[in-house]
DNA sequence: ATAATTCCTAGAGTTAACTCGAAGTCTAAC
DNA sequence: GTTAGACTTCGAGTTAACTCTAGGAATTAT
């Protein structure tokens, strides 16, 4: 069974022109065609655009995504390349996170700030307030 | 103590370059000049510029921090705005760290994958895998 | 068989966030 | 007082990742 370009799109909830830009970058090469010329999407090919999604939400550019493609399809001799990849990746997800979790405590901070502003009806009430406190952590 | 553009630049480890785009966007119109124009950047201007880097990290544009600036020198009249907008980072920050977990849980599959595809020599013990297994949570 | 819909390509346009170059001004050191 | 280095503005250039348009071909519905 095989999907066409529209219907992939709605799958992965991205767009039929970002799909054939994808094409055009190189990232899914293996997408076969009809005699017309008319994609034909297999499942594994869904699979491996969930794999390309995934990626880019590391914050992969597409160019990085390309050279992996490539190497899946020169078979083994690049697993090594491929292994390491992923465990940069996963580092590279480690310190976003731990960005994150930085930058979620100062929001909250944030939060609570303006939720005594407001119930005080004015910024004065933390006129003495020291914003290098919350962000140093003392 | 006032600090030059190259000083803040090097401590908030971006380029005077950026610093004076942001400038240009107005996310600092409160950084003073001499009379020759020269910017005179003050501690409490740092401190607003890292908040506007945590905004950045959240994945605010530089319109919507710009909006928020605004709304700032206000004063306490768009409170409840800046108490929503932040509420509003909240949500956004958790709903990014909850797809950082699942993309960290498909990367992690992977270097599982290609660590003993490594050992084997080859990708072909992985001939029966079932990728959907690791994607859906099976 | 014709109309509507979906597909195709090539290439241009868009947007965000920088990034830089040119030409000139300011300031500190000698 | 001149020179080196940092600063200024203005506007142009860059990059990534789309996003769309035009013009045409293929497929589906009536």
């Amino acid at each position: 069974m095989t999907y066409s370009i529209s219907e992939v799109a709605k799958k992965l909830n991205l767009t039929s022109y970002t799909l054939r830009y994808y094409d055009k970058e190189g990232l899914i090469p293996f997408v076969e065609r009809t005699p017309s010329g008319i994609r034909l999407f297999k499942e594994s090919d869904i699979d491996f655009l969930k794999i390309i999604q995934c990626l880019k939400t590391t914050g992969m550019p597409i160019k990085d995504i390309k050279e992996f493609i490539e190497w899946c399809s020169d078979g083994d001799s690049t697993l090594q390349q491929r292994y390491d990849m992923f465990i940069e990746r996963k580092a590279s997800v480690e310190a976003q996170m731990e960005e994150l979790k930085k930058t979620m405590k100062v929001i909250e901070h944030k939060c609570m700030y303006y939720k005594t502003a407001l119930e005080a009806g004015t910024e004065d009430i933390h006129k003495n307030d020291n914003i290098e406190d919350f962000i140093t952590n003392k």
